[in-house]
DNA sequence: CGGTGAGAACTTTTT
DNA sequence: GTTCTCACCG
């Protein structure tokens, strides 16, 4: 069993008391996670708070997945019931909001690119206008100041697009919070709902913990705030780890919390210790975010005295910093050292790399695939779910469900009649050679007639459309192509998803999209991506349609639930693949938050040239236990001193047992192996053919660092 | 019309 | 840190 440190019992064994606040500042490798586990052990064992009394908030599924999966651990090792484990509510902030809304006004559409996209054609064509925004996400930014503000910077067309995003219940993320907020605040005591899921939040809960706290930012503010007054509040975090500054400032949220509870019931306590990497990697991660280790921390706050700043011996090796001129030298270093690795003590599964972009991991993956060497992405999403022509077919699935609704009048009130226009809009804009202008002056006549999009084309006769004779033949090619569907209904009669699928994309393959979503055609290796992503929606929508309850159609059941049995869906394929035969792990530094990894290599690809955030280089460096190299790190604190370069890791016996000694793993007969690894090595060398390899490492200017 | 300086975007997440 | 755009000036 593992024992806390007095710095760790101190937080756990802090009384429950209501309105107050727990502040825990927690370093990298410093037992955070296991803290908060005891603490909510220690809060149902001890302090006799109920388990649903309890809330835990954090911002990513990934750390929510983790704490889940911990407290299960704890909880069977503390011979405590599991079952008490799903009493806990552990949400990311986002999913409790989504919950709230979708609970009071039923499903909702979350924006994003090609939605913004789509509202994008609705705007004034000229480039003269202040309207004209070069890309969605200027659109995307507008709309938001508009929002905080609407009183004060009118905008006729803004106000239009709002109007319209709130007829189609299409919201952003902040909006989600917004709405969240609002229902919380409303009184629904008198409801006889007894146990919905906002009125337990307004109610039932007597502690709030908040893992990550330096992650927050201050969109999110309302909604915690809300939920937190009165309660206990207990935050994790360490803002050297803050990474989410481009969403807001994390000082500004975290000022308002502070100021939630009286000044005197607040307290700040400071785990120190980091179990987790070798001195030689925290002492470089120290001076990345420029801090004198032990000195500064002593200084600033607490009583508490830092009994060891590092916990782990020195393993002899240093971090490993690397230039390459060309992302073919890098890959092949890469490549070169996991070969070496491998050849040594370490398994695939000891090894991650993480990279700053999602493009640059998907270039590293496709290498790694090149080689044969087994990979795993770490993503919260399944690649299909970002695929335009995936998106797509979404989209067509909610014209139809939406607009045969309306068409048979299958709407709850008024405010849901035009609720498909949105979906249209983004539909129709991806078609090829529909434009600006005919979006507008179609969406103009609409409004006019107080008709929807799909009613006016179907009702109005097509030579009133104030279109061109072309753009009539394709929109006309449109409608009839979803004519079936919605006018009679099929959508919600097509009960076989293979069916349902069959049909919509054979829709989709009717119309003809712009260049933006029928990407590389002609493609080969593009269409098959394609093609394995729709297998990968079809197995979710077999999965949708074996828990679809009854008395609800086939296509509405998928689309309200498809995103979060995806993600189910997903989880439980990472986590199968994990402990299957050992992968390396690719991430991005922000996914890779709150993980750590044996041997970490972070790379920022060669092409991209703008600078590595200082905390996210942090971040990344303090993911390793033992080994961690860097490739193009673009960053000015890197670049000082001089360098051993320690040529070859697999004669490090010494650091090869210290190695095994950490993962708790035999090295019985590891000396004995040396020759023999160097020889496989040799012989994996002249498969990959790493003769190249070396030439062209020899080529390029390696730059080798030390501190 | 062409040069110049300022400022913004590039990237990371949430359903 | 690099690259692009736009307003402004001569």
């Amino acid at each position: 069993m593992d024992k806390l440190t007095p710095s760790q019992w101190k937080v756990v064994n802090k009384p429950y008391e209501p309105e107050s606040t727990l502040k825990v500042i927690a370093g990298p490798g410093s037992g955070k996670t296991l803290t908060l586990l005891y603490k909510v052990l220690h809060l149902v064992t001890v302090e006799n708070i109920k388990p649903e009394e309890i809330l835990i908030f954090s911002l990513t599924n990934k750390a929510v997945d983790s704490i889940i999966e911990n407290l299960l651990s704890i909880f069977e090792d503390s011979h405590t019931n599991k079952e008490i484990v799903r009493q806990i509510g552990c949400y990311t902030v986002h999913g409790l909001a989504n919950r709230i809304v979708v609970e009071n006004e039923g499903m909702i559409n979350i924006i994003e690119e090609i939605g913004w996209r789509g509202l994008m054609k609705l705007l004034p064509p000229s480039k003269r206008t202040p309207h004209h925004f070069r890309s969605y996400k200027e659109l995307e930014k507008v709309v938001k100041d508009y929002k905080l503000n609407s009183a004060r910077n009118k905008n006729p067309v803004i106000e239009k697009l709002v109007e319209l995003m709130d007829n189609c219940k299409v919201m952003t993320n902040d909006d989600l919070i917004i709405r969240a907020k609002k229902y919380l605040e409303l009184d629904c005591s008198h409801s006889d709902a007894s146990s919905s899921f906002t009125q337990d939040l307004q109610e039932k809960y007597k502690v709030v913990l908040i893992d990550e706290f330096q992650d927050l930012y201050p969109s999110l503010a309302p909604l915690i705030t809300t939920i937190c007054k009165g309660k206990q509040l207990i935050m994790f975090g360490d803002t050297n780890q803050s990474i989410y500054g481009f969403l807001g400032s994390n000082s500004e949220i975290m000022s308002q919390l502070d100021n939630l509870h009286p000044k005197n019931s607040t307290t700040v306590l400071k785990l120190f210790d980091n179990f987790r990497s070798t001195p030689e990697i925290i002492s470089l991660a120290s001076k990345i975010i420029n801090l004198p280790l032990a000195e500064k921390q002593v200084i600033d706050g607490t009583d508490e005295t830092p009994s060891e700043l590092v916990r782990k011996l020195p393993s002899g090796v240093l971090p490993q910093i690397v230039t390459f001129d060309d992302l073919a030298a890098e890959s092949e270093f890469i490549v070169d050292k996991i070969t070496q690795l491998i050849c040594s003590s370490a398994k695939f599964s000891d090894i991650a790399i993480l990279s700053r972009t999602n493009s640059h991991l998907t270039t590293l993956a496709n290498i790694l695939k090149k080689y044969g060497i087994p990979y795993q992405k770490l993503k919260s999403q399944p690649d299909w779910m970002d695929d335009l022509r995936i998106q797509f077919l979404l989209d067509i699935l909610k014209v139809c469900s939406l607009a045969s609704d309306e068409k048979h009048d299958r709407g709850f009130n008024t405010s849901d009649k035009w609720q498909s226009n949105f979906s249209i809009l983004v539909t129709m804009s991806a078609l090829k050679g529909i434009g600006d202008a005919s979006i507008q002056a179609l969406y103009k006549a609409c409004s006019l007639k107080n008709l929807s999009i799909w009613k006016y084309l179907t009702i109005v006769p097509n030579f009133e459309w104030p279109l061109g004779l072309s753009i009539k033949k394709k929109i006309e090619n449109y409608t009839s192509n979803l004519y079936e569907m919605i006018e009679d209904d099929q959508i919600h009669q097509l009960d076989d998803p293979m069916e349902l699928l069959e049909k919509v994309s054979g829709i989709a393959n009717n119309l003809n999209l712009n260049p933006t979503y029928s990407q590389a055609l002609g493609d080969p290796q593009s269409s098959l991506e394609f093609k394995t992503h729709l297998q990968e929606m079809a197995q979710v929508m077999k999965v949708s349609k074996s828990n679809k309850p009854p008395g609800i159609s086939f296509v509405k059941w998928f689309l309200e639930t498809y995103f979060d049995q995806t993600m189910v869906f997903h989880q439980a394929k990472q986590a199968l693949q994990t402990t299957g035969p050992g992968t390396i792990k690719l991430s991005t530094i922000h996914s890779a938050k709150g993980l750590e990894f044996p041997i970490v290599f972070l790379t920022n690809g060669t092409m991209s040239n703008f600078p590595m955030d200082t905390n996210a280089l942090y971040v990344g460096m303090t993911r390793a236990r033992n080994l961690l190299y860097m490739c193009n790190m673009k960053h000015q604190r890197l670049v000082s001193k001089s360098p051993p370069y320690s040529r070859n890791i697999m004669s490090n016996n010494s650091f090869w047992a210290y190695y095994n000694k950490d993962m708790n793993r035999s090295a019985f007969g590891a000396e004995m192996a040396h020759d023999h690894n160097i020889q496989r090595y040799n012989q994996l060398r002249k498969k990959f053919g790493f003769y190249r390899a070396y030439s062209s490492l020899k080529g390029c200017k390696s730059i080798f660092r030390r501190i």
